[in-house]
DNA sequence: AATAATTATTAAACAACGTTCAATTATGAT
DNA sequence: ATCATAATTGAACGTTGTTTAATAATTATT
């Protein structure tokens, strides 16, 4: 019942959210409680109140973390001037960085169940900066910065993110034998191949 | 402490889930408790053991419920025969069905956080109904029962799963100012057009 | 250097939760 | 009328998120 100053408070941070990760992708997100992290770091459950208000605000931390991670993935890809090549070698690293960790998909990448207004600067910053990079790959495409640029990402966005949610969930083979690739290689080749019918021709109704 | 036959067990079933879903859309998710549902239909939590394995089964088939609900209004419209159109109504119909309920979207269509295999039939079955609409309004499009009908059927599905998925979490207003229809119409607009340029125009790479 | 103020940490407690179970009583079968 | 079966319950168990008063280490002030 003391004061201890084992590690600081960004130590302890960073400490919480290793642990909590873990425990997630060793035990599944069920064994994830605010008892059981302070265990595992040698610390009570009091201290974990005293760096987050409450479980659910650690839990969203750690969904920011995941999106830094996705983000560092991404950003290594070298794009090559090629949209579609480059639109689906985005997703193919996106779908690589969920796979073989679902309950990380699953759990800590879904929406908040919250207000968007209540979505703190920070995380809001964590998503853009995602869909930005899907933006750059279209940029062969468009003239820069125009809306019909930053729509078309996020259609595709919106779109990778429908198939990695069912494909996570196992949802994709109880209809079709198609994996979650093939669909997103459908996804990007046809979405892209329409966007160019309707810059060339603009007579269709 | 005794026997009642107030209700059979179907009634009690449909009792039950309609007490959940009340909950849920007055107070929110975290409102449903097993406590909560049993004294709003005037039984001891026991009972609702009696019913289902545990909450989350009880939760599980609500959200068969919910399936069902959305294919009644998906199966209401009538399809023109006109691929474009059509598809865009039945996505119209979509995102109006969760509209103003946006707590029935975020925790009761989303998928299980359990391995596919475990899914019931019937579970499965109304899903398969619900893709099963979409690809119908392709019929215009494929020869029938092909995979390349029911494959585009499933990115359409999965993406506008994914559109309405960040729309009810107020992600799409984060980044763009495009709503969650228009960049349904934009996913639908140009995937068809693209899969037209590939029915036409094989020699692409 | 001594004291005061602040801060981190904890153990213990609280209320609420999901779930189980022995006891009880109504129903259905013999 | 008797027996077996099934439904219902209150009470209990273990666990959870969270709060709080007490305590001790640090930091600030003099």
């Amino acid at each position: 019942m003391a004061r201890r100053s084992d590690h600081s408070r960004e130590e302890l941070y960073e400490l919480a959210l290793d642990a909590a990760a873990g425990i997630i992708s060793k035990e599944g997100y069920s064994a994830l409680t605010a008892r059981r992290v302070a265990t595992d770091i040698g610390y009570s459950p009091g201290t974990l109140y005293n760096l987050f208000a409450n479980l659910e605000e650690m839990i969203f931390h750690l969904k920011g973390r995941v999106l830094d991670a996705l983000f560092t993935a991404l950003s290594k890809k070298t794009l090559t001037g090629n949209a579609e090549e480059d639109v689906m070698k985005l997703f193919d690293e996106y779908l690589a960085f969920f796979k073989g960790q679902p309950e990380f998909r699953t759990h800590l990448f879904e929406p908040m169940a919250l207000p968007a207004s209540d979505l703190p600067d920070w995380y809001r910053q964590k998503i853009t900066n995602l869909v930005d990079i899907l933006e750059t790959a279209l940029a062969p495409l468009f003239p820069a910065g125009t809306t019909e640029r930053a729509k078309a990402a996020h259609v595709l966005w919106a779109g990778l993110y429908g198939i990695s949610s069912l494909d996570a969930s196992g949802q994709l083979q109880l209809v079709s034998k198609t994996d979650a690739r093939n669909m997103a290689k459908s996804l990007a080749t046809n979405f892209l191949a329409g966007l160019a019918t309707d810059t060339h021709s603009r007579g269709k109704k």
